[in-house]
DNA sequence: CGCATATTCAACCGATCGGTTGACGATTGC
DNA sequence: GCAATCGTCAACCGATCGGTTGAATATGCG
């Protein structure tokens, strides 16, 4: 699959987004990634293997436990590609917030049902 | 459906891109746009159904023929959203430049086959 | 009017997606 | 050694996706 197929489809899944969000702040386990979330472990292993193979988190198993680091580079090329669409003004952090907290929701502890 | 997610999906498919890529250059009639393709009118008319559905392009209906024009702002959630992961650089438009290669291919003209 | 053009609709198809469950292979700790 | 924990695998499910075809609906033109 094309690297932007890749990323534009690992990203068009609210789980996934949510699941980059959550890592923004620290690595993490596979099981306390899963926490979260109303669904079971093995869903959200398959959520993790579709951003690691989209190169968007790496995983590096330690002992029993596999950690998921954000590997924000392979964001590049796809907002590289929409940048140049938008001709935006430059990066607008607070912006960012604003989404992010809007992403958010409520579900900074628990999952969101939509 | 969420924004982002319509928006992430409909720019995960390439040929959804490449009919993006070609409205950048000028508004285009529905056939027209399916031209270079080796689909279906129909396969298109979807294609560009969903685009709208995301707002990243608009579909007005003059005479018999429905025109179709882009709109950058649509890409602007989706863009703000992932400028906060990587907190990349300001925009760069040789990148973008030479993406816009590498995606074209040789398809400038017809289309390809990946 | 009658025909060509532009576009969508509707039904269908196989493939992929997002999820579940249960079994399984590692690793750890008592 | 044994039990618990971590994570994946495999099979299955219904839903959605990306495409096809053929018919239907406008609209424009001679």
């Amino acid at each position: 699959m094309d690297k932007l197929d890749a990323a534009f489809s690992a990203l068009a899944d609210p789980t996934r987004r949510a699941i980059l969000t959550m890592l923004l702040e620290d690595d993490m386990a596979v099981t306390d990634v899963a926490a979260p979330f109303r669904m079971s472990l093995a869903a959200i292993s398959k959520h993790l293997s579709i951003l690691a193979g989209a190169g968007l988190i790496s995983q590096e198993k330690r002992g029993r436990v596999k950690w998921c680091k954000l590997e924000p580079d392979a964001l590049k090329p796809a907002s590289v590609w929409m940048q140049g669409f938008g001709q935006f003004e430059p990066v607008n952090l607070d912006d960012f917030e604003r989404f992010l907290q809007s992403e958010l929701g409520g579900e900074t502890e628990p999952a969101p049902e939509a």
